[in-house]
RNA sequence: GCACCCGUAGCUCAGCUGGAUAGAGUACCUGACUACGAAUCAGGUGGUCGCAUGUUCGAAUCAUGCCGGGUGCACCA
């Protein structure tokens, strides 16, 4: 099964070839800058007929030519220097829709090559809470994996969370000193961010308790099992947290997920010893190193990722390669994508590079680094409160929600309790979630209360909004008796457009698997509830007679049905009313 | 010093492999609720796409240089 796009690519792509005899000569179809310019336009004959020294327009002209009869087009005509308008067939959209309103499995079009990939996503520390800042990874590693499952791929999710490491000595440390008193201990981790910071001041100021933790973490290392002990204990609190976040943002991670950085300790000695036998490492101050030649640090010297310290302890980069050659030959993945800050692009680079040359990796498993951006302060530097404080993720949620909570009852007043506890639970998560999917994951941006907390224009209550108002519709003609059919027919150019744009969901998720760019979901999302507001606005449905009132109310419940499997695609649960 | 990312409307941002007259939201101004739900809709004001060269039939998009911002660059993760 083809999405329409792909179908008009490869008629013309084909009808170009046979005219022009170019074998690599592409129809390069794209949606319609302008609505009178039709549905799509294909810009390959100009670039062709450059290469010939032709007219383009002529050239053009005998590609229109090769499309009479063809069944998805009703007109297409050549426009401007050589552009190729398409008009499609409105009979062929509906019967589309309706195909899609009988099985709505064939709103998205699986892949056609189905891969096994692994998505290393939120990744939090685990020596303290997580803060917004931990926001991006988590959703938009998530969104990824329901678009990847969506589209019919083996997904295996990785939680790569740090549980090890120098920070986890002083934790350890200051949990001791506490154990004896069960209670204060309980409640101490209660607050996982108050006792970091207790335990990082006592490490500054007390030599003792530094040469302690530092001993903690050797111990630690060596499998100690008190150590080990108070280590598990402190991981579960934390772990217990962020499932609470996990929880209340709808993140599909289970324990079963986790594949935490302890979990590669034992491999380490391995990986130093497998780059020693492929020649690759090399010592230079006490640490042994991997230098390649493409990576240059200041002043142009050459540039080592570290792999074991001078002190024996292992670095990041040291468990990523184990957890690279895991996923390669434990796991089977053909693609990884590592969601991750983009301030370590650099670091996922040389990992990658190292990982190729010690053939840690299949030739075929493709190392991708989904990068995003850095989340900036109003005054445009990396943000921390007043304060000098991260925002814990928690608080913003709770606000959100708060403020959904406010907004219901001053909406909807007439609403039970518990109804508007769960609507304003749903509006304020998904606000803030969709607030952040819908933004370019690469460029950075600046967090703000207000724009996070925003219910109006283009957010996440502007998407459930068109799919409460039309699930009202379908409940006013459910009293009627009247079920919704499956009998679209296109007449009013609105319920075309809205028809057009359904189909084209496929055609967007597609693409989705490839790049990994939620926003353009949001995109898609946010004018599909517009186009669908603009037909509600002028296509009554009620007032209509039986045949279009059967027809626009198939076309309503097959948006709600797009709506719903797109919010879904972005980790958002629609609502019945709101 | 080197590398990567970014600079589009007052503000927050889209703009997919170069395509026709650069788009949304927000803010501001006008209109539309005896309702198929106004968390909505219709319309208006608002832009030398950081600057300059170049490639091209065509550049916000590609190349080079400059200006401005961010990030990273040896034992933290």
């Amino acid at each position: 099964m083809l999405t329409i796009k792909e179908s008009l690519e490869k008629v013309i792509t084909e009808a170009l070839i046979e005219v022009c005899g170019i074998k690599d000569a592409k129809g390069q179809v794209i949606y319609a800058s302008r609505p009178e310019f039709g549905d799509y336009q294909a810009n390959g004959v100009m670039a062709v007929a450059r290469q010939l020294r032709q007219n383009p327009r002529d050239l053009a002209a005998q590609v229109v030519d090769k499309l009479a009869g063809n069944t998805l087009v009703t007109r297409a005509e050549v426009a401007g220097p050589g552009f190729i308008n398409i008009f499609l067939n409105t009979e062929m959209l509906a019967g589309r829709a309706n195909a899609c309103l009988a099985d709505h499995t064939a709103l998205i079009i699986p892949s056609s090559h189905p891969q096994t990939i692994v998505v290393d996503y939120s990744s939090p520390n685990l020596a303290k809470e997580m803060h917004v800042g931990h926001l991006r990874g988590t959703i938009i590693g998530d969104s990824i994996v329901r678009i990847l499952e969506a589209l019919g791929h083996c997904v295996i999710r990785q939680n790569h969370v740090g549980d090890w490491g120098t920070q986890f000595g002083m934790l350890i440390a200051h949990m001791n000193s506490l154990s004896n008193d069960e209670k204060a201990l309980s409640s101490n981790l209660a607050d996982l961010e108050g006792f970091y910071r207790a335990a990082k001041q006592r490490f500054d100021a007390e030599p003792e308790f530094a040469d302690l933790a530092r001993s903690y973490v050797v111990k630690l290392q060596q499998g100690d099992a008190d150590c080990l002990a108070a280590w598990q204990r402190f991981i579960d609190e934390s772990l217990r947290h962020c499932e609470e976040v996990y929880a209340l943002l709808s993140i599909g991670l289970k324990r079963s997920d986790l594949r935490a950085e302890s979990f590669y300790n034992k491999e380490l000695p391995n990986i130093v010893k497998a780059l020693s036998e492929k020649g690759l490492l090399s010592e230079s101050e006490g640490a042994q190193c991997v230098f390649l030649d493409e990576f240059k640090g200041k002043d142009g010297n050459p540039l080592p990722v570290i792999i074991q310290k001078r002190d024996g302890g292992y670095l990041y980069a040291s468990t990523d390669l184990a957890a690279i050659r895991y996923r390669s030959d434990n796991l089977g993945a053909d693609r990884v994508l590592y969601v991750v800050d983009a301030r370590q692009s650099l670091h996922f680079q040389q990992v990658f590079a190292v990982a190729r040359a010690a053939d840690f990796v299949r030739q075929s498993c493709k190392l991708e680094h989904i990068a995003y951006g850095t989340m900036m302060g109003e005054d445009g530097k990396p943000f921390k409160t007043r304060s000098g404080d991260t925002v814990k993720l928690r608080e913003l949620l709770d606000e959100a929600v708060a403020r959904a909570r406010d907004l219901v009852a001053e909406k909807n007043p007439d609403l039970s309790d518990t109804e508007k506890a769960l609507i304003a639970s749903t509006v304020g998560i998904a606000s803030v979630k969709y607030s952040d999917l819908s933004k370019n994951r690469t460029s950075d941006y600046v967090f703000d209360w207000s724009s996070m907390l925003s219910f109006e224009g283009n957010t996440a209550p502007y998407l459930l909004y068109a799919y409460a108002r039309i699930q009202s519709v379908l409940r006013r003609l459910e009293e009627e008796s009247v079920t919704p059919g499956e009998h679209v027919y296109l007449v009013q150019p609105e319920e075309r457009a809205l028809a057009v744009k359904i189909l084209q969901f496929a055609e967007l998720v597609q693409q989705l698997g490839d790049d990994c760019f939620p926003n353009q979901l949001c995109l898609y999302l946010y004018e599909l509830s517009g186009l669908f507001m603009k037909f509600y606005e002028s296509c009554p449905i009620l007032k209509s007679d039986s045949e279009t009132r059967k027809s626009r109310l198939a076309l309503a419940n097959l948006t709600a049905i797009t709506l719903k499997k797109g919010l879904n695609l972005l980790g958002i649960e629609p609502l019945q009313r709101m």
